[in-house]
DNA sequence: CGCATTATCTAGTGGTCGCTACAGAAATGA
DNA sequence: TCATTTCTGTAGCGACCACTAGATAATGCG
């Protein structure tokens, strides 16, 4: 939670000994060092909140049903009352001097584009989606739409703002 | 451009310093404080990088037209060689643990989105853009596409590739 | 109970942060 | 040329950083 609203950086040890109640050498004697615990973190992060886009690629008939659904759901999980709003994997590595953690969260990024585009081409193959479309760019949009809707949940932006956003956004599939 | 590159917070006093080859009473002197100097560097970098955005919408004759131009000119400016990718008002406060900091950029981007939508609600009215328009989820949109192609900008995305994620988010306007 | 082992707390490590007092250098005016 | 003023470089301020050694408390086991 800490991670999440405030960063990789931002966040010192202090904070985190503070919120999960117990003292420095507990923490190092269970974690290692604050980048192993922040992996963990982010591990998950990943299962707990961050799992709904593959959810819905995974289960959805299309790529533009799993995409539409997993922008629908971003616009919830964003900003959800209670913790802090936007996505972990975008901000938590934003601006960070320690060159591992910000590769590893951008990693992340980038294969969740690369999903996003295989599983487009997949469509594309199988006829669902018209001969010439441009899967990259149909998957770089999803993902610069997901992103952006990330940092405008933490700008401010309602739920509903941010689903009026998602459902404009999916003018750009071709038409069928 | 230290700013820029790193952030706010990640860049220190003696980086910058060193960048600027002068001492830091100097430095001191001259700004005040690393608050005041990073102000300073945000309204130079809006006059000198930023100001393709407001440009574009300004001077050409639709909104559609002109976050077309801003669009396409961000792909270029945002993966530029020889200078930081992707936006500094956008990334360089991120993850600020100095609230003034970060809500001073926040105040920035969502300055920057109610200017797109008015833009748009003039196109409305003037009957450019059809009745029913949803200004500001259009409005959202492009800023949202615009901090996505940032992001993926400083994740490592090509200039080609912007621009056709670019164009393809040109798809969300309403057909006339 | 007595002892060994594990966990936790206190306190402090060296390092870096933003920032500044102070002394010496350079520039200015007469 | 000298006195005064402005600037700059050194050196260091207290605060906080990630991290840890050593003392103390809690626990498991015979």
């Amino acid at each position: 939670m800490a991670f999440w609203e405030h960063g990789y950086e931002a966040t010192s040890v202090a904070d985190l000994t503070r919120v999960m109640d117990i003292g420095a050498p507990s923490l190092y004697a269970a974690f290692g060092d604050k980048r192993s615990l922040f992996e963990e973190v982010v591990q998950e992060y990943g299962t707990r909140y961050g799992s709904f886009a593959e959810r819905a690629l995974a289960e959805e008939p299309t790529a533009r049903a799993g995409i539409e659904r997993m922008l629908r759901e971003a616009a919830v999980e964003y900003t959800a009352p209670g913790r802090p709003h936007g996505c972990l994997v975008i901000h938590a590595a934003a601006n960070c001097s320690t060159p591992e953690v910000e590769q590893s969260l951008r990693e992340r990024r980038n294969a969740n584009i690369a999903a996003f585009e295989s599983r487009i081409r997949a469509d594309v193959a199988a006829g669902v989606l018209p001969e010439g479309t441009d899967a990259a760019a149909l998957a770089r949009h999803a993902g610069a739409v997901i992103q952006g809707m990330s940092q405008q949940a933490r700008d401010g932006a309602s739920r509903e703002e941010l689903e009026s956003l998602a459902e404009i956004s999916l003018a750009v599939w071709p038409r069928t």
